[in-house]
Order: C-alpha cells, then sequence, then structure tokens
DNA sequence: CGCATTTGACCATG
DNA sequence: CATGGTCAAATGCG
C-alpha cells in the first residue's frame, strides 16, 4: 500500500493540521515511553497503583488515539484523500483471509522442501483488530517477537520486517510488522522531529494468546537471549524489572507482559 | 550444536 | 501481473 503521500499537502485553512498531528504522535510516543519507564518501578512495589497506572497510561493513549485518528480523518479531507501518515491509524480490513490449508502442527514442514505442490500459506493481514503505531523502540512491548520475514516495499526506504509470537506453539497467532520510516522528510516542522533516532512504524496483528504463565501441555520455547545483542528485543520474563541498559536503547523494554495489553485499541 | 535470523522463492490477493 | 506475506533452506552466532 504505497500511500504516495505528497509532502505538498493542501493544508486547512487554520495550516496547523500537520503540526498537530506530528504533536500528536510526539505526545503518544512521549506517554509509550513514560510507561514503559513507570510501570515496572510500580510493578515490584505496590501492585494495586500499577494496576491504576496501566489504566491511566491505556486510558490516555486510547485519547491519544481517538483524536489523533479524527485528526488524521480531517487532515484527509483537506487533502483530497492523498493518505497521510499518521501517528495511529488502523489499518481497514478489505477480507479476512484464514490461511486454508492449515498443516497439522507437526509433520507437514519435514516432508518436502520447496515444492510448489504445498501451498496455502497465505493470510492476508487486513485484519480490523490490526494495530499500528510509531515509536523509537518498536521492540518494547512486552513480548518475545521471532523474525520469519523481511521485504522490500516498493517506494519504501526501508525493508519491513516480519515478527511472529514467539510462542507461536502455544498457538499464538499475534504478528507484528516493524517498519523505519523516513526521517523527517519535508523538515516542515522544525525542531520537534530532529531525533537522531530513527522511527519505526509498528503494525500488531492478532491477539496473544501466550498471555496466560499457566503453561498449558505445551513447554515454552527454548529462547535464547541473544536478540538482546540487536535492538531486537522484548521482555517479557517476569524479572524483568531487573534488566540492565546495556543496549544503546533508552532502558524502555523493562515491561512486564501483564502490562501490555493492546486489546481494547480498537475503536 | 542448537538456536534465531537471513534471504530468496513461492504464492495468494487485488 | 504486481505486490506483499510467508515459508524454509542457508547462514551465522553464542
Amino acid at each position: 500500500m504505497d500511500c504516495k503521500r505528497s509532502s505538498s499537502l493542501t493544508l486547512p485553512p487554520c495550516g496547523h493540521g500537520p503540526e498537530m498531528m506530528a504533536t500528536m504522535r510526539r505526545q503518544q510516543e512521549l506517554v509509550m515511553q513514560l510507561r514503559a519507564l513507570v510501570l515496572p518501578l510500580l510493578h515490584g512495589v505496590d501492585e494495586a497503583s500499577a494496576d491504576i497506572a496501566v489504566q491511566l497510561f491505556d486510558d490516555v493513549i486510547g485519547c491519544n488515539i481517538s483524536v489523533a485518528s479524527k485528526l488524521e480523518g480531517c487532515l484527509l479531507m483537506w487533502s483530497t484523500g492523498a493518505g497521510g501518515g499518521p501517528a495511529v491509524e488502523l489499518v481497514d480490513d478489505k477480507s479476512l483471509v484464514v490461511r486454508m490449508n492449515t498443516s497439522t502442527s507437526t509433520g507437514d514442514r519435514t516432508e518436502e522442501q520447496a515444492k510448489p505442490n504445498r501451498v496455502g500459506q497465505k493470510r492476508r493481514r487486513n485484519d480490523k483488530r490490526s494495530r499500528s503505531l510509531v515509536t523509537h523502540v518498536p521492540h518494547y512491548d512486552g513480548h518475545q517477537w521471532r523474525k520469519y520475514g523481511q521485504k522490500n516495499i516498493n517506494g519504501r526506504q526501508h525493508p519491513r520486517s516480519y515478527y511472529r509470537c514467539a510462542y507461536r506453539e502455544r498457538n499464538c497467532l499475534a504478528t507484528k510488522t516493524v517498519e523505519q520510516q523516513k526521517l523527517n522528510e519535508g523538515t516542515s516542522s522544525s525542531a520537534m522531529a530532529s531525533e537522531e533516532i530513527a522511527e519505526y512504524s509498528v503494525v500488531y496483528y492478532g491477539d496473544h494468546t501466550c498471555k496466560d504463565h499457566s503453561i498449558s501441555t505445551v513447554e515454552p520455547p527454548q529462547l535464547v537471549n541473544r536478540d538482546l545483542q540487536n535492538v531486537e528485543m522484548a521482555q517479557i520474563t517476569t524479572d524483568a524489572q531487573e534488566a540492565e541498559a546495556d543496549f544503546d536503547l533508552p532502558a524502555l523494554e523493562v515491561f512486564d507482559d501483564s502490562l501490555v495489553d493492546w486489546d481494547d485499541w480498537n475503536m
């Protein structure tokens, strides 16, 4: 979906639309980062306060998303349908196509390699429940992801990476895509987007069903911590509060997985 | 050696 | 037919 976003979109009469949009985006990022910073601290100390904090953060973020969405709608009307690059958008659902050849979870992949016979591995990710956001730290969402693909999307500078939940063996079908956005293209609104850290647009698909720690008949996969080296990290373990920040990213990735629940983000 | 990532190919969808 | 999502062998790292 190459939204040929024209940087020369016709502005609404006030002219502050994109600027407001950028502000909303920035606000969203700040809230997310603040949340990532605060919640782990509260979690080990005061559970009740932590729960309230989770609610509050989610409410704030939800409000932000709602406003941004409406603002985006206004901007789109004014810009004659040119697709913008909003901070948060709901991916529309064209058709939700479930893969038709669901393999029998154990014995399919070993029997052949790269045969065109084995088909049906496709699933269009136009789920109504997808959530997207823009962040500097695309891997701090409290889940373990495993990368399974990368594609160059036409017209995009940076490739798109495809991740699925590392606990897929628990029938967790959550996936996400991470795509680096081009740094501030227009230099339109100065001084705000002038971070040297790249922005990533993260889109989540599906829900995590691996959240309950009650290991149900399936042992967790052997997750090696080596993905902590590259930026591809996401904390899940319960003692995640103690994670040292030996990566160059800010130590925002310390999330207890109970703190992240994107389920109610649909509007 | 076992694991996750990389990367090219396959294939569904529009 | 072009594009994007997924698979899986190859690769590399700890």
